[in-house]
DNA sequence: AAAAAAG
C-alpha cells in the first residue's frame, strides 16, 4: 500500500501555486472583517489558534502517527484551557475544579475509546463528543420534536459514524472537513444541524447555502432537506432558473438554498443576490468542488458569505491532501473529521477486475453478462458523452430497457433519465461521471465501469452509486491493454477496501494517471455494420 | 484530458 494518499489524485492537474494565492487575499480580507466588526484580539487569536492546530496535523503526515497520538494533543490543549469547556461540562461541579477537571478528563477518554470503535478519526481543539444516539440530539442540544419524529419516519435507526461526530461539531459552531465513505449519510450529517440552529422567526435573508457540484445532485439535496424539515415552516430553495428570474433576488429570503456553483456566482454577480446573512456554508463533494474551473467560483462565493460568524463545512468521501491545505487557508479552527480511511471505498462494494481484450470485447462482455443474469437496476460509466450516446444506441434496440444520462442533455431529459431510473422504469442506466458523485439511487445492485475510471476518486464515487445505507453492492471494471498501466491504482484501493486482486496485478509498476485518456475506438457492433 | 459548472 502507497504511503502517500495523494496517489489518488496524482492525475488531477491542479496548479497548487496559483490558488492558496487567491485564498490568501480571501484570508487577508477575513482577518480584517474580523477586526473590523469584533475585536482585533479575537483576530489574532485565530491567527494563533491555527497554527496551533495545524502541529498535530503535520505531524501525523510526517511520521505516519495514529490518530491517537492527534488525540492526545487534544487532551493536552483541552485541559488547559478549561474557560472554554463545552457548557455541559463546565455546568457540573462548579465548586469543585479538581472534580470536574476529573469527569472532563474521564468523559475525553470515553470519547476516545467510543471513536476508535467506530473508526472515527479527529484533530482539532476541544471536539464535543460524538453522539451515543439520535436521541440525544434532543436531550443535549434542544432538539425540536418534528426533526427527532422525520429522523425516525425517515428510517433512520442509529446514527453514522459521520453522523454521530459531525453533526455534535457543527451544532457547537466548529467548522469541519468530513470524510466518509458514499453512502454513509453526510447529507444527514449536514442538514440536520442546519436544521436545528435555524431560528424559524427570522424571515429576512438567506441562512444557510450548500453547494453541490451537479444539477442533479442540488436537486436531490433540496429534496433530502424538504423531507428533514417536514411539518415546520422553514424555506428551502433550489437554485434554478426560474429562481434567477424573481424580481428583487437581493431581498430573497430563504432559509436554506441549495444550488450549483455557476448559477449561484451568476445570481450574485448580475443578479445582486445577497449572502452576507449566511450562517451556514455547505461545500459538498468538496474535492470536486476544488477542480480547476470550479474553484474560483467557489472562491467567489465563499468570499461573497461576508458574515464573520460563518459556519463552514466541507464534505466527500475522498478529500486529497491538496484539497485540505487550500481549505485550510481559509477555515478557521476547524475539526477534521474522518470516518475509517481517507479516500477509500465502501466496504459493502463486492469488486471485480474483468479484461475485456478490445473496445469490441466490451459489449460483448457486456451483452453476455446481461444475457447471463441482469440484475436491475445496473449503472454503466463511460468516459465522455459521445461514448455514452454511442453505448445507449447499442443497447436501446434490445430487450434490455436502458436510459442514459450526460450534459448535452436537456434538463427534462436529465431529470426524465433520473426518475425514469428511480422508478424501476429503465433497468440499466448509462451515464457519464455527472451521476458519479452523491446520487442516491434505491439499491443500485451492480456498477459498470464499461470505461476505465478517470482516478481513483471517479472509482470510489463511482461504485459508491453502489453499496449505500448498509445495503450490499458489486462492481464490475473492464480493461483492455490500454488501461494495464494505470490498474494498479484501481487495484490498491480494491484491497485496501477488502477485496481480492490477481497478485500480478499489484507487481504491476506504479504509475501515475494519465495525461491523455485513451482514444477509444467507437463502439460499433451495431447490427447494420455487420448486415451491410 | 474530459466532464461539469451559465446563457
Amino acid at each position: 500500500m502507497a504511503k502517500d494518499p495523494s496517489f489518488l489524485f496524482a492525475g488531477v492537474h491542479f496548479n497548487k501555486k496559483k490558488f492558496p494565492d487567491d485564498f490568501a487575499k480571501f484570508e487577508e480580507k477575513r482577518l480584517t472583517d474580523y477586526s473590523v466588526s469584533n475585536s482585533s484580539l479575537f483576530g489574532m487569536a485565530v491567527a494563533v489558534q491555527e497554527k496551533v492546530t495545524a502541529l498535530p496535523v503535520k505531524k501525523r503526515k510526517r511520521s505516519g502517527a495514529t490518530s491517537d497520538q492527534v488525540e492526545g494533543f487534544n487532551v493536552f490543549k483541552s485541559s488547559e484551557l478549561e474557560s472554554d469547556l463545552p457548557k455541559e461540562q463546565a455546568e457540573k461541579d462548579e465548586d469543585s475544579p479538581s472534580k470536574e477537571k476529573k469527569e472532563l478528563f474521564r468523559q475525553m477518554e470515553h470519547d476516545a475509546v467510543f471513536r476508535k470503535k467506530l473508526n472515527i478519526h479527529v484533530s482539532g481543539a476541544k471536539i464535543p463528543s460524538p453522539l451515543q444516539d439520535f436521541a440525544e440530539l434532543k436531550t443535549r442540544y434542544g432538539c425540536k420534536s418534528y426533526l427527532l419524529r422525520n429522523i425516525s419516519k425517515l428510517g433512520y435507526k442509529e446514527p453514522t459514524p459521520i453522523q454521530r461526530q459531525a453533526i455534535p461539531v457543527l451544532l457547537s459552531g466548529r467548522e469541519c472537513f468530513a470524510c466518509a465513505p458514499t453512502g454513509s449519510g453526510k447529507t444527514m450529517a449536514f442538514v440536520c444541524p442546519i436544521l436545528m440552529k435555524l431560528k424559524d422567526a427570522t424571515k429576512d435573508g438567506i441562512h444557510a447555502v450548500i453547494i453541490c457540484p451537479t444539477k442533479e445532485l442540488a436537486t436531490q439535496t433540496t429534496r433530502e432537506c424538504k423531507k428533514l424539515a417536514r411539518g415546520n415552516k422553514f424555506c428551502i430553495k433550489l437554485m434554478t432558473k426560474a429562481l434567477v428570474r424573481t424580481p428583487d433576488l437581493s431581498k430573497l429570503h430563504c432559509d436554506i438554498l441549495i444550488s450549483t456553483p455557476l448559477r449561484l456566482r451568476l445570481a450574485i454577480k448580475k443578479r445582486k443576490m445577497d449572502l452576507s446573512r449566511v450562517e451556514y456554508l455547505v461545500l459538498d463533494e468538496s474535492d470536486k468542488l476544488f477542480e480547476l474551473g470550479l474553484v474560483k467560483q467557489i472562491d467567489f462565493i465563499v468570499k461573497a458569505c461576508s458574515n464573520p460568524a460563518i459556519v463552514r463545512s466541507l464534505f466527500s468521501a475522498t478529500l486529497p491532501d491538496f484539497v485540505e491545505d487550500l481549505a485550510r487557508t481559509i477555515m478557521h479552527d476547524a475539526v477534521r473529521v474522518i470516518v475509517g480511511r481517507k479516500n477509500t471505498a465502501s466496504e459493502l462494494v463486492k469488486q471485480k477486475l474483468v479484461f475485456a481484450g478490445s473496445e469490441e470485447g466490451k459489449i460483448l462482455a457486456l451483452r453476455q453478462s446481461f444475457a447471463e443474469r441482469l440484475n436491475p437496476p445496473v449503472l454503466i460509466f463511460v468516459q465522455n458523452k459521445g461514448r455514452a450516446k454511442e453505448l445507449y444506441e447499442e443497447l436501446v434496440f434490445t430487450n434490455i430497457r436502458a436510459g442514459v444520462i450526460h450534459s448535452d442533455l436537456s434538463q427534462t431529459q436529465r431529470e426524465n433519465a433520473v426518475d425514469d431510473f428511480r422508478a424501476g422504469k429503465t433497468w440499466v442506466l448509462i451515464a457519464t461521471d455527472v451521476i458519479a458523485r452523491g446520487m442516491d439511487f434505491k439499491g443500485v445492485n451492480c456498477v459498470i465501469n464499461f470505461d476505465f475510471p478517470d482516478s481513483a476518486a471517479a472509482y470510489i464515487h463511482r461504485i459508491g452509486r453502489s453499496g449505500r445505507a448498509g445495503r450490499s453492492g458489486e462492481a464490475v471494471t473492464f480493461y483492455t491493454e490500454e488501461d494495464i498501466p494505470y490498474l494498479r491504482n484501481i487495484a490498491n484501493v480494491m484491497t485496501a477496501s477488502g477485496c481480492e486482486v490477481p497478485p500480478w496485478i499489484l507487481s504491476l509498476p506504479k504509475k501515475k494517471w494519465r495525461k491523455h485518456r485513451p482514444k477509444r475506438v467507437s463502439i460499433s457492433t451495431k447490427p447494420e455494420d455487420h448486415e451491410e
